[in-house]
DNA sequence: CTAGCTGTACTATATCACATAATACACCTG
DNA sequence: CAGGTGTATTATGTGATATAGTACAGCTAG
């Protein structure tokens, strides 16, 4: 069975999103160090998504550290390891700066969106 | 003459790379309210790129209400206005909540993540 | 008025990402 | 051995991206 939700949505690559709700059940603990994480075929049934588009999207969780293979077994969810200063400044540079610039465009308070932060960062997962 | 400043990256498309250059420049007031904005003909010169693809990043810029069209003459830069609820909801559920998955997933204090909020709210235009 | 700028709109071509389909193979487990 | 696992391959179709070249209507400065 799947472990954790997602809902899509069109206009973003179907491997991208399964990436992304992977990453939120595991940082939102619905998944967690040691869970089993369902196989290609598994999650490309129960998706209704091609094998290889499932395949893609697994293959990049394992080359972000996000799942481990037990080949011939199956795959478990890895633990939260700490980021690469390329990755720390990915992050915290340039993410953070594009967040900011859309923000003042829209003329959106740094306060406002400080709020949204802190209420973010407890996180309750209701869709992927 | 190019009055806004940017270095291109690949993986990025190039379109998208001027809009956000654009965006920048406006935040950061190195481009304000009623400055001429040069012509589709003279950003793909300078830029040495594809008119269309210019002319794809001019008509995204005025779609977003950040240029203002002169018919004849040129266009210029418009003021910020205030946001939809749409485009509120965007920055401050969808995208904050990216970028809050993305720094638990790196093991990012909240902390660390506010203050380059801070920071970055004070932006110093180096490069786009 | 004319020359020269402006935005805009086509047609055409080439490349790449994305998604799909259908096989195939080596590995481990029960 | 049978059946699950990850992984790789070939092929097809669609759409976005970027390029090139051409064209036209509108406005302005001379």
């Amino acid at each position: 069975m799947i472990n954790f939700t997602i809902k899509f949505q069109s206009g973003v690559p179907i491997y991208e999103q399964v990436i992304y709700a992977v990453k939120k059940a595991i940082v939102t603990e619905q998944l967690k160090a040691g869970d089993r994480f369902p196989s290609v075929r598994e999650v490309s049934k129960e998706l209704r998504i091609n094998p290889n588009t499932a395949q893609k999207a697994v293959s990049h969780l394992v080359r972000e550290r996000l799942l481990e293979i037990k080949p011939g077994i199956g795959s478990i969810i890895s633990e939260l390891g700490a980021a690469t200063k390329a990755q720390r400044d990915k992050i915290l540079n340039d993410e953070v700066e594009k967040l900011v610039v859309e923000s003042k465009r829209l003329s959106i308070k740094k306060e406002e969106v400080v709020d949204a932060i802190n209420r973010g960062w407890k996180l309750d997962n209701k869709e992927g």
